[in-house]
DNA sequence: AACTCCATGTAACATGTTACATGATTCG
DNA sequence: CGAATCATGTAACATGTTACATGGAGTT
C-alpha cells in the first residue's frame, strides 16, 4: 500500500493531473518508485473516495479537459504520518542483473549490447537530472540552496538519482571492459 | 514473469533447496532481485511442473527433508534465451526515498534516523559481500579471477551490489549532515 | 491519410505480500 | 522451558502489468 503514499509525496510539491504524475513516475524525478499509468490512475480515484486528495476539473480549449488532483488536509495528515513510520527496505527488480549473473552459461555478447544499453540510458537520465538541478538551483551555490529553499527534499532525493546514474556509467564500463577482455583472451565459451 | 528466471539463475550456480534459495533472496546474493520465501515455493513448483528444474528429495538424520531443486536442459535453454532478450529498465521501490521527498512538511528528525537506519543497513551489507568476494577471489588478484574463473557473472553482479550499497553510505552521510545542519540553523519547521 | 500527443479510463490477468499452520531440533 | 533454526506449505488479499478503447488536435 504504498504507491499512495508516493503519489502524496508527489502532490506534496504541487497539484497535478493523472497524465502529469504518469510521466513523472514513467521518465524521471521518481527514479525511486516506478509505476504505470493504469495504476496511478486506479489509486488516484481510492485516493479521492478516502478523500486523501481532491479533483478539480480543468476545462481547456483545445486539449481534452484534465482533473487536476491535490493533498486534502486528510492527505497531507496522512503523509506526515507516513514518514514518520519506519521504512521497508529498499527492493529493487533488475533483469540485466539477473541476465549477467547467468552470462557464465552464454554468449557474452549479448551482455556487452546490453551494458552498453544500460550506459546510454544511465547518462540520458543523468543528462535530464542534470538539467533539473540547475533549475533547482537556479544561479545558487548548494550552501545557499539549504539555507534559502523549502526544496531541500526533493533536492535530496534528485541527488540519489544523480548517484545512482552515475554509479550505472561506472559499473556498465567496468562490465563492458570485462567482458570484452576475457572474450578477446578465450575464444569464448560456445556451447557447452 | 521474471522471477522465474531469477530462480534459473540462482540456480545456474549450483542446486539448492527452497529454503536455501530464500536465504539467498531475502538477505544477500540477490540484491537485485527482492522476493519472500512464498513466492520461490509457488513458482518453484510452476518450475517443476514446465519441467525447467527437477526436485530431489534429500533425507536428512536430525533435521526435515528437503527438496533440493536443480535446472534441467529445458530450464537451461530457457534461461540462456532469456538472456538473450532485451531486459526490461531496473525498477525500484524505495519507501525512505518516498518520504525524504516529503520531508519539507514535516520533521526532519524522523528523516535523519532513518537515514541513519539505511546507512547501518549498507554498512552490513557491503561486510557480507566484501567476504563473499574474499571467497570468491580465493586469494588471486582480479586480472587472475577473470582470466581462470568460470564465475564471471556471479562476480560482476556482485560488484554492483557492492558499489551501491558504498553509495547508500556516501548519500546517507550527506543527507544526515545536510538535515543536521539545517536543523541547526534554522529552529525546525513546526507547524505549517 | 497516417501518426503522435493529450487525457482518461475498463477489464483481465499475473505477481507479490501477509497471516497462519506444522513439527522436529538445537541453543541458552 | 522458551526461542531460534530448519523446512515446507495453504489461503486470502493487495498490487502491478498488459491489452484494449475512445476521441479531438496538431504534425508530416
Amino acid at each position: 500500500m504504498s504507491l499512495r503514499h508516493a503519489l502524496l509525496a508527489a502532490l506534496s510539491q504541487g497539484e497535478a493531473s493523472g497524465y502529469e504524475l504518469a510521466k513523472r513516475f514513467d521518465v524521471g524525478v521518481a527514479e525511486f518508485w516506478s509505476a504505470t499509468p493504469q495504476q496511478l490512475y486506479r489509486d488516484l480515484e481510492r485516493l479521492e473516495q478516502d478523500g486523501m486528495v481532491s479533483a478539480r476539473v480543468v476545462e481547456q480549449s483545445r486539449r481534452p479537459n484534465k482533473r487536476v488532483f491535490s493533498l486534502t488536509a486528510a492527505g497531507r495528515e496522512e503523509l506526515r504520518a507516513f514518514t514518520r513510520r519506519p521504512a521497508k527496505p529498499p527492493a529493487m527488480r533488475d533483469e540485466f542483473l539477473v541476465q549477467l549473473q547467468a552470462v557464465d552459461l552464454t554468449d557474452p555478447g549479448a551482455a556487452v549490447e546490453a551494458a552498453a544499453t544500460r550506459r546510454e540510458r544511465a547518462r540520458q537520465k543523468l543528462a535530464g537530472y542534470d538539467q533539473l538541478r540547475e533549475r533547482m538551483l537556479a544561479g545558487r551555490g548548494e550552501t545557499e540552496f539549504y539555507a534559502e529553499s523549502s526544496q531541500v527534499g526533493p533536492y535530496l532525493t534528485l541527488m540519489a538519482g544523480r548517484m545512482y546514474e552515475q554509479l550505472n556509467i561506472r559499473w556498465a564500463t567496468t562490465v563492458i571492459e570485462t567482458l570484452t577482455r576475457r572474450g578477446e583472451s578465450a575464444p569464448a565459451a560456445d556451447g557447452e
